[in-house]
DNA sequence: TGCGCGATCATTGTATACATATCGGCGGCC
DNA sequence: GGCCGCCGATATGTATACAATGATCGCGCA
């Protein structure tokens, strides 16, 4: 970029356009497949042809696929060379390794958190809370998931560390995926009273009880799935077959 | 211009094993351009056009796009619409952002490193920080600060989770590029022997010491820093000119 | 002589065409 | 009858062509 140079001193404030129109409109596509992966509407495995989400999308395969590679980068879909992309699979190792980094993070974030917190920020997670609780009361599973990795990402994101909250806003999403995996059906992730306590705790400003209950609420999600390594990929003949 | 004029019988079956080069050679491109911004031969806000680096690396443009999304979302390069890529500046806040990322991830990882930790894992590290060492000795500022990045991304793959030692290596590269905006010359980055000692206290299996270490030495680091908002672009003329 | 304005150019954004690799089916051969 | 190998279909990887936009620079006018 420049540095210097003249800043177009014409009007300064006035963008004549909004430049960005065609980077919006990607924009909105990586939403869009972000949002149906993440409330597992498309489920892991499930591939993403090019072709077909040009047409869906109206746009041209480059850009899908500046959008898939974005994806791939998350880890939210998995792009194998000349097989295309599907919904990232996530291991048994992956999802230990996800839930080990929120706990990392996502509890050392909680004092920051504590000692930032606005009645704005308070505000908005309890709306957040309670639109999640509603969502899950109607039946409404995939508006919920995708509530409560908000929920998360938006409470990171009051610690004012914007590098880290990115990282706790993809750790989320890829536990979404984790929990379409290896979820047990019915019980999904939160429990529904778990963010409401946490304001609780935030909003009395005890930032200890804050971070203990959000490392127990990060383990009791993390007991709850069933880890079974699927092994469907390469099943080992050898040893299946060794006696 | 490299137009392979590779026959157009499709069924040959004799085709050379050159199924993944394309993907490799990709890879490859990445690394050098990667190497070249933190080992500070690219210095942030040099300018990266399409067409140079297509011809340098002699492949088309669709590849090199490619890269620079990758290098964008890994904060190495930023991507101004319709004014092409430059290598990031980092501004003050995201290098405090990123030092007190790495703060809590680095400390956080040591306790399992110094539990893990093989002979090999220290082979391996008092090799690299040698080279280092000798880097530094020879005046080649632009490999020590590489190899400095690559210790500490080594030393936290060493805690077996893939998912925060690729976070880390992330943030060591940002911080290569920090440490070409803020740092002042000749003090670059990781006293020549902290890497050193740091080892000693991991062979002997002093996780606390070795953590509190770690502390001390990315303080250090930070606070060798000048961090001095550069307010280069967009200058406050009211402020400047008020009285 | 300085400034506004318009044309040209350089550079990126997007789409499309072509080459290539993989997958599934089918026929021949053993 | 079953297996191996060929072949077409499908989808991706790559390059190139075209369009749009912002920057640069020269020119005319006050």
């Amino acid at each position: 970029m420049n540095q210097r140079q003249t800043v177009d001193e014409r009007g300064g404030a006035g963008r004549p356009g909004k430049n960005g129109d065609g980077a919006e409109r990607h924009e909105e596509i990586h939403r869009s497949i972000s949002d149906a992966i993440i409330e597992h509407r498309l489920r892991p495995g499930a591939r993403l042809r090019e072709d077909a989400l040009a047409e869906v999308f109206g746009i041209s395969r480059t850009g899908i696929r500046k959008i898939l590679q974005r994806l791939a980068l998350e880890q939210l879909v998995t792009l194998t060379p000349r097989r295309g992309a599907s919904v990232t699979r996530p291991t048994a190792d992956e999802a230990k390794d996800v839930f080990d980094a929120r706990q990392m993070v996502e509890c050392g974030l909680i004092p920051e958190i504590a000692r930032r917190i606005t009645d704005d920020d308070l505000h908005e997670l309890r709306d957040m809370a309670r639109r999640e609780r509603q969502a899950l009361k109607s039946g409404e599973q995939s508006t919920a998931i995708r509530l409560s990795a908000d929920f998360h990402a938006r409470l990171a994101r009051i610690a004012g560390n914007a590098t880290l909250a990115d990282f706790v806003e993809r750790l989320c999403s890829r536990s979404s995926l984790i929990l379409a995996v290896y979820g047990n059906p019915g019980h999904l992730g939160c429990e529904s009273h778990d963010h409401d306590d946490l304001i609780v705790y935030l909003e009395a400003g005890n930032g200890e009880r804050a971070q203990a209950f959000m490392g127990r609420h990060l383990k009791a999600i993390e007991a709850s799935l069933s880890i079974v390594e699927e092994e469907a990929e390469a099943p080992d003949l050898h040893r299946i077959f060794s006696d």
